[in-house]
RNA sequence: GGCGGUGUAGCUCAGCGGUAGAGCAGGGGAAUCAUAAUCCCUUGGUCGGUGGUUCAAAUCCGCCCACCGCUACCA
């Protein structure tokens, strides 16, 4: 009986193309849902699309388009980029999905039969010609000394009759909940963030959840004026996708969920908004949320008005998906911002992938198709060397999983380059060339070594470099079969023909 | 303003009570199996400032400075 793993990214929101964050936050996800995979778990990978809401409904009718249109021809471009991003996710929800239409309804009337729904004003300033309302902070004021929003339409202070969730009574119960459970919200410091905002003197306050001023949404239930605002609409996906509100269908057994990975935007909504909901509701909170952080670009905030807004669907047409993958991960701390530089994936790519992982195995590999006739070479009695670099090797598997279970993706990867320097420095040292003229046995029983240090290294990189990590595990003479962690422990048989080298991580050399 | 965080080698960062660490960059050397890749040695820091606690402080506490985040209906 494997145990159930349920991860989610968030829904992206469908008015804009998608750009490097949504890329990071797939991938992040993937590798963890790969890791659980091959660590034995039964996995459940969400991603998907947010369509509704006025933005949307303003963008389809910019374009001309029925939103429906719309939001089908944008989500599929998110669908698209999952697929070149090589995401394994197990299912991809649309919020325009009937099932989604029913899941938010029912979650909708439970909230209400359980006395947690209201009918009240939703009151803010409001811009007629920007159809759209605005904080107090962001009104600025205008040369005649009138408050005007930040396009500089004139606002008028208006009440628009709304739902309310009663928020506001669930607010001790969340700061229990999540100093009770501390890895409920990671990283630390976002833990903080939430703790302080719940505790601030004004205390959580209930929340608009229905509006009357658009239409592209799903409707209230009983009062067809309303459409549910974001939300309710949004975050029920993550029940929507395992059968909600039939909590008994073969896909229920997912939830709680493990992990939600957000973006640091839109934690408070994953770690406030969303356990209230769910308490409210009577359903589970999910274990964990974590918000990783942002990317900037060459040291720049990325924008649009700077115009360097990165899609990575170009980089990985220029660097290849794997080194995207794993440069994105490696190069910073997961949950705080990095940076983006061309300089910086490159200086990636030829130093770890090429240099010391890449021309690890090729090295190995070649001497071995040249000197030891291109199969996998008989192991041998083991130096002080060699057993001290088979524990390296063998404390692999945990100490590179407990950093991803922490979604410490970067020192996950740091832990295993330490010992892709060891096996460098291991193979300058026993000297296999000189060993060719002296000691063919030993000689052996050190590329059966390295092979055995390969193979393990290469089968805990799968998650981060899918394709690259097959190729490598093919000339490792690895099966298909034997590629998950339980098989580590199960050497290459002595003998076992190996295929051709080639390398699988070449140089990139900048055009000139 | 309030709350939280960060400030350690040229760069990116780890360490978070017990004689300053890694990677990259710089310098010297070795080796030649390999994608001219690798390995070894090495230069370099009064750990933002200041006062305190302690036998002992990057590491704990106070104050100051700089930068960043949060301060709700923008996914």
């Amino acid at each position: 009986m494997k145990q159930p793993y349920y991860l989610t990214t968030p829904i992206f929101y469908v008015n804009g193309a998608p750009h490097i964050g949504h890329a990071y936050t797939m991938i992040a996800a993937d590798v963890l849902a790969r890791w659980k995979r091959l660590d034995g778990h039964e996995v459940f990978f969400l991603t998907g699309t947010d369509e509704h809401g006025q933005k949307v409904e303003k963008a389809a009718a910019d374009a001309g388009k029925a939103p429906q249109q719309f939001t089908d021809e944008v989500s599929a471009i998110f669908a698209d980029i999952a697929h070149q991003m090589n995401i394994s996710n197990d299912a991809f929800i649309r919020t325009t999905e009937a099932r989604h239409k029913a899941a938010c309804q029912a979650m909708w009337r439970k909230l209400a039969d359980n006395g947690h729904i209201y009918l009240g004003g939703y009151e803010g300033w409001y811009s007629v010609r920007d159809e759209s309302f605005y904080d107090e902070g962001e009104l600025v004021t205008n040369a005649k000394g009138e408050k005007v929003a930040p396009t500089g339409a004139p606002v008028e202070y208006v009440t628009e009759p709304s739902y309310f969730f009663r928020m506001s009574s669930f607010g001790q119960k969340l700061i229990d909940h999540i100093e009770a459970n501390p890895d409920f919200i990671g990283p630390r410091e976002r833990r903080n963030e939430v703790l302080g905002f719940l505790k601030s003197p004004e205390g959580l306050k209930d929340l608009s959840i229905s509006r009357t001023s658009f239409r592209w949404g799903i409707p209230v239930p009983g009062d067809d004026a309303h459409v549910m605002y974001v939300w309710i609409d949004a975050l029920t996906n993550y029940l929507t996708a395992i059968g909600y509100p039939d909590m008994t269908g073969p896909l229920a057994k997912f939830w709680p969920a493990d992990l939600h990975l957000v973006g640091k935007d839109i934690l408070r909504f994953h770690a406030v908004i969303w356990p209230a909901m769910l308490m409210a509701a009577d359903i589970a909170l999910p274990k964990r949320v974590f918000a990783h952080g942002w990317w900037t670009i060459e040291g720049e905030k990325m924008s649009k008005s700077i115009g360097n807004v990165i899609d990575p669907r170009e980089l990985a047409e220029t660097f290849g998906v794997d080194p995207l993958r794993f440069f994105l991960l490696r190069e910073t701390t997961f949950g705080s911002d990095g940076d983006y530089s061309r300089a910086s994936l490159i200086r990636r790519m030829n130093v770890e992938l090429a240099n010391d992982l890449g021309n690890l195995a090729q090295r190995t590999l070649s001497f071995i198709a040249k000197n030891a006739g291109g199969v996998m070479p008989k192991r041998g009695e083991s130096t002080e060397a060699d057993l001290t670099l088979a524990a390296q090797r063998d404390a692999l598997v945990f100490s590179v999983g407990a950093a991803v279970d922490r979604q410490a993706f970067n020192e996950a990867l740091e832990t295993i380059w330490v010992v892709v320097r060891a096996g460098n420095a291991y193979i300058d040292q026993q000297a296999p060339w000189t060993l060719k003229k002296t000691d063919l046995v030993r000689m052996e029983a050190v590329l059966a070594n390295l092979l055995d240090l390969l193979r393990v290294i290469s089968t805990l990189l799968q998650p981060f470099m899918p394709d690259s990590m097959a190729k490598m595990l093919d000339q490792l003479g690895v099966p298909a079969d034997a590629r998950d962690f339980a098989s580590l422990a199960t050497p290459i048989p002595e003998g076992t023909a190996l295929p051709a080298p080639a390398g699988v991580f070449p140089r990139f050399v900048e055009a000139v």
